[in-house]
DNA sequence: TGTTTTTTGTACTATTTTGTATAATAATCA
DNA sequence: TGATTATTATACAAAATAGTACAAAAAACA
C-alpha cells in the first residue's frame, strides 16, 4: 500500500509522503465536500505549498478524485472486515454499522458523516466524472454487502429466494441514513438506535 | 399562501411575484447547493437582478433558509397527504415512496435527489444556522410519520409494543437512502424497486 | 403638479480562488 | 566538480464571486 516507494531519483526530494498528504486532503475534503474545500485549505492541512500540490496531484478534481478513492477503499475494507469477521449475519450487520458510524466522526468529535452520501453526491449533478465515481463506489459496497448476504443464504441465515441484490441495497440504505442523519446532527445515542433496529428489522424472520 | 398580498404601497412596484422568485431559487439550490450556487445564476433563475434581490432578501444566505424552508414545507405537505391518504400503512409507504421519488427527478428528469439530504447537509458542518434548520426538518419529517405510525397502531397493523419513533426513523432513513442513490445515479426503476421492497419489509409481520 | 418613497438597472469594488511564472534549492549522474 | 533534473518558495495573474453605490424610473400622496 506505499505509493511512495523509495527508489531515490534525480531531482530535489520531495519533502512530503504522497499518502500521508492524500490522507490529509481527504479529510478536509469529507468536511466541507469538493468546491468548498479552497486550495488554501487544502495546502495548509496537507502541509504542501501550492505548487508543489499541483506537480504532484495535477489539480484540485484530481486530488479530489484520489482522495475519494481513498475514502472509498478504506470503508470498504472496513466494512468487508465487519461482515466477514461475524459468522452470524444479525451480528454482521450490527457490526457493519458500529463500524460505519465510528468512522463518519473525526478525532475530534466532528459529525462528518460519509464523503460519498454526505459530499460527493452535491457535486456529482454538475460533474460527470464525480457522479460516476459515487456511482460505482456505492455499487461497490452494494456487491460487497451481497456477497455477505449470499453466505447468509448459504447458512440458512436467510431464506432461499431472498432477493440478493435487493436486499443488500435496503441494508446499504441504512448506512445512507446514518451518515446524512450524523452530519444533520442527530446524536450519536440515536443513531445507534437505529442501527441497532434496523439490523433487527433486516433480519427478521419474514425478511426476505 | 400568498405573501406577496396586493396592498398597493407607496413607491415603484416589484416586477416579481415573491412566491414565484423563491421557487425559482429553490430550484436552483437544489440542483448545485448553497455555495455551489452563484448569486449570478440566482438572478438569473429568478428573473430579478442583484440589487433587487438583495432587496427583497437580505442576503444568498438568508435567500437559501426562505428556499429550504419552502422546499421542507412543500415536501411535508405531499407527504403528509401521501400517508393520510391510505388507510394501509403498507399502502400508505408506498405511496409516500413513489411520492418522494416523483419529487427527486425535476421536470427535465434531472436527478436531484432531495434538497436536505443532498445538499444542505453538505453546508451543515461549517453553518451552525444551516445545521439546526437541517436538524429540525428532518425531525418535522420523523414526526410527521410518527403520526401516521401511531394510527397504525390503533389500527392493529403494527404490534402495540412498536416503538414509534424508532420505527418512524426506519422509514424516513429509506427516503434518504432514496434521495441519495437517486442523485448517484441510480435508474428509477431500481429505485422504485427498493421503494417497494422497504415498504414491504417494514410492514412485515415481525417489524415491531 | 411636485414631493416622497420604493424599486430597478448599470456599473463598480473588494475579496476570494484557482492556477502559474520564476528563481532558488537539493538531489543524482558523468 | 559541473551538468542535469525535480522540487520548493515567493509572488503573481486572471477569473469568479458576494455585495453595493448611485442615478433613473415608477408608483402613491399632498
Amino acid at each position: 500500500m506505499r505509493s511512495s516507494t523509495k527508489i531515490r531519483t534525480r531531482g530535489r526530494p520531495r519533502k512530503f509522503d504522497s499518502n500521508v498528504a492524500i490522507e490529509a486532503a481527504k479529510n478536509a475534503f469529507l468536511r466541507k465536500g469538493y468546491s468548498n474545500t479552497t486550495l488554501d485549505e487544502l495546502s495548509t492541512a496537507m502541509g504542501i505549498n501550492r505548487p508543489s500540490l499541483y506537480g504532484a496531484f495535477t489539480d484540485k478534481e484530481t486530488l479530489y478524485q484520489k482522495a475519494l478513492e481513498t475514502y472509498a477503499g478504506k470503508m470498504a475494507l472496513l466494512f468487508r472486515d465487519s461482515l466477514e469477521g461475524e459468522p452470524d449475519l444479525h451480528k454482521a450487520l450490527r457490526k457493519l454499522y458500529a463500524v460505519a458510524l465510528d468512522a463518519y466522526y473525526t478525532r475530534d468529535g466532528e459529525a462528518v458523516g460519509c464523503m460519498v452520501a454526505c459530499t460527493a453526491v452535491t457535486e456529482a449533478v454538475d460533474n460527470p466524472a464525480i457522479l460516476q465515481q459515487t456511482k460505482s463506489v456505492i455499487e461497490g459496497i452494494d456487491e460487497l454487502v451481497a456477497r455477505r448476504v449470499a453466505r447468509a443464504i448459504t447458512d440458512k441465515q436467510l431464506p432461499k429466494n431472498t432477493n440478493v441484490r435487493l436486499y443488500s441495497r435496503l441494508v446499504v440504505g441504512v448506512l445512507h441514513s446514518l451518515a446524512i442523519r450524523c452530519r444533520a446532527g442527530a446524536s450519536r445515542k440515536i443513531l445507534d438506535e437505529i442501527a441497532t433496529e434496523s439490523a433487527a428489522l433486516l433480519t427478521s424472520r419474514i425478511a426476505r
